[in-house]
RNA sequence: GGAGGGAUGGCCGAGCGGUUGAAGGCAGCGGUCUUGAAAACCGCCAACGGGGCAACCCGUUCGUGGGUUCGAAUCCCACUCCCUCCGCCA
């Protein structure tokens, strides 16, 4: 959601802003929708005013024991007035409201303008893919190979897109999970926090998943509660509706969760192996920040997803998405890609963003500084990172000619073995 | 699921249907005092929306949505959430 005063005033230059990331906006029907909104409001608020004015007459009148039944009558009819313009005016406002709430937030200044994904800019490197003196096997492969992950019996428990691991598969994800909420937490300054994994619509309103995009979640029948797509959303919605006192800022969230997506229109995208699922586990991380330091703090909070990649050796690269890429709510997106050297690709494995205020004003998360008025924070989050496509990332790139698994040394202690062995075990 | 109690400003908390946007306290801000701080004392302090260059004016908001009334924080109905007790249960 924008800032309705500075939308109003400077709707051309939004309308520009809006265009490079791809979004048309309609103009003229915004300041239809915006006067007619206006000019309804005026008017209630007019008749309101003089009702109350009248009323207070009469209570002055009937205290001095006099009659006030002419005007009783007609103040009556105002009421009535009023109450047929007040349903004007709250169909208008809900129009406005609507249209609003379907435009997207609008690119940083120094995002790279584009068309598509296409022109996406890297920006890093680190680490060097591994060479192999054998032909690296995909996870799909290897996965089962090794016994630890099996998509047929959770196809038959569950449906496609979604995965059983096994033995030393379910001790790698369990392990990864507490590896990188104790690196977020004892060396990045992060606060753990386990939120529900059902979400309200309010709160899916409030970080931009609604009311555009419910066919990409799961809900649940008969109830306002939906499976939730990423801890962004329970985590951030945490402080709706709140004033945090300014001084507390940054506030500097990790959470774990399952995630679920229904992944409708991504039908024929990465259909082989656990890239793609209807549920991954994933570590998030959320900052409320004051807007003075949010572009700083997305720059940390990169490089604090980053760090987990480095401790587990993993090479990876930096990718700063272009004006086309960018999703509903963020104003500036780093992405985090690993290298499979199963698919010989990089895949995104992390997505770093800086939201502004958009979803602070949707959500309504204000802070106020000493003696001062309420303004929104801006918030942030970034996977630290999806756990699944790390599990994928560890078996493909330290895969050996016997098919085991070295682990890698930041791990070890989390996993009490050095290596997952041909036979699926750990040693 | 059953019975009862509750929901008021950043926080706590009062509130006969008619200058109540709402007492009082805490916190915050400004000042007096002090070498400085604390204490004490004085003053200021809700949010959101609309209008205006501005001073300012108007409206809305006391969990949410309806209703009664000339007029609702205050009365009625429904719902949501919280607390206590009972039942069931990881």
């Amino acid at each position: 959601m924008h800032d309705l005063a500075a939308f109003r005033k400077e709707v051309d230059a939004y309308a520009r802003r809006l265009a490079a990331r791809g979004f048309v906006l309609d103009v003229d029907r915004f300041r239809e929708l915006d006067e007619a909104r206006r000019k309804k409001l005026a008017e209630v608020e007019e008749l309101r005013a003089l009702r109350k004015r009248e009323s207070a007459e009469i209570g002055k009148l009937r205290k001095a024991g006099r009659d006030a039944t002419e005007r009783q009558l007609k103040v009556r009819q105002i009421g009535e007035r009023i109450s047929a313009l007040e349903a004007e005016a709250k169909q208008a406002e809900e129009a406005f409201r609507d249209f609003m709430a379907g435009v997207p937030n609008v690119p940083h200044e120094s995002v790279p303008a584009g068309g598509s994904e296409a022109d996406n800019v890297e920006l890093k490197r680190w680490g060097a893919p591994p060479e192999f003196d054998f032909e690296p096997k995909a996870h799909w492969d290897l996965g089962p190979q090794l016994g630890i992950l099996d998509l047929e019996r959770a196809a038959k428990v569950a449906r496609a897109r979604f995965a059983v691991y096994w033995g030393a598969g379910a001790r790698l994800e369990r392990a990864l999970i507490t590896f990188m909420l104790d690196v977020h937490t004892s060396e990045h300054g992060y606060t753990e926090v386990l939120p529900p994994f059902l979400t309200n619509s309010a709160a899916l309103f409030g970080t931009g998943q609604l009311p555009k995009f419910a066919e990409d979640l799961f809900k649940i029948q008969d109830e306002d509660l939906w499976l939730v797509p990423t801890a962004e959303v329970p985590v951030t919605n945490l402080f709706a509706k709140e004033i945090l006192d300014a001084a507390s800022l940054p506030v500097k969230l990790c959470a774990y969760t399952p995630c679920f997506r229904s992944e409708a229109g991504s039908y024929g995208k990465d259909v082989r192996g656990i890239i793609r699922q209807h549920q991954f586990q994933k570590v998030e991380l959320v900052k409320f920040t004051r807007p003075e330091d949010s572009y700083d703090e997305l720059e940390k909070l990169t490089a604090d997803a980053e760090h987990i990649l480095e401790k587990l050796g993993l090479p990876y690269r930096r990718v700063v998405l272009c004006t086309a890429d960018l999703g509903f709510s963020a104003a500036k997106t780093y992405d985090l890609e690993v290298w499979l050297p199963g698919q010989g690709t990089f895949k995104e494995i992390s997505s770093c963003s800086n939201f502004e205020a958009f979803q602070a004003r949707r959500a309504s998360i204000r802070m106020r500084r000493a003696g001062g008025k309420p303004e929104f924070v801006h918030t942030l989050n970034g996977s630290g990172l999806a756990v699944g496509r790390t599990w994928v990332a560890i078996v493909e790139n330290f895969q050996q000619k016997d098919g085991s698994v070295l682990i890698p040394d930041a791990l070890q202690p989390y996993l009490n073995a050095e290596v997952l062995g041909a036979d699926g075990r750990l040693w």
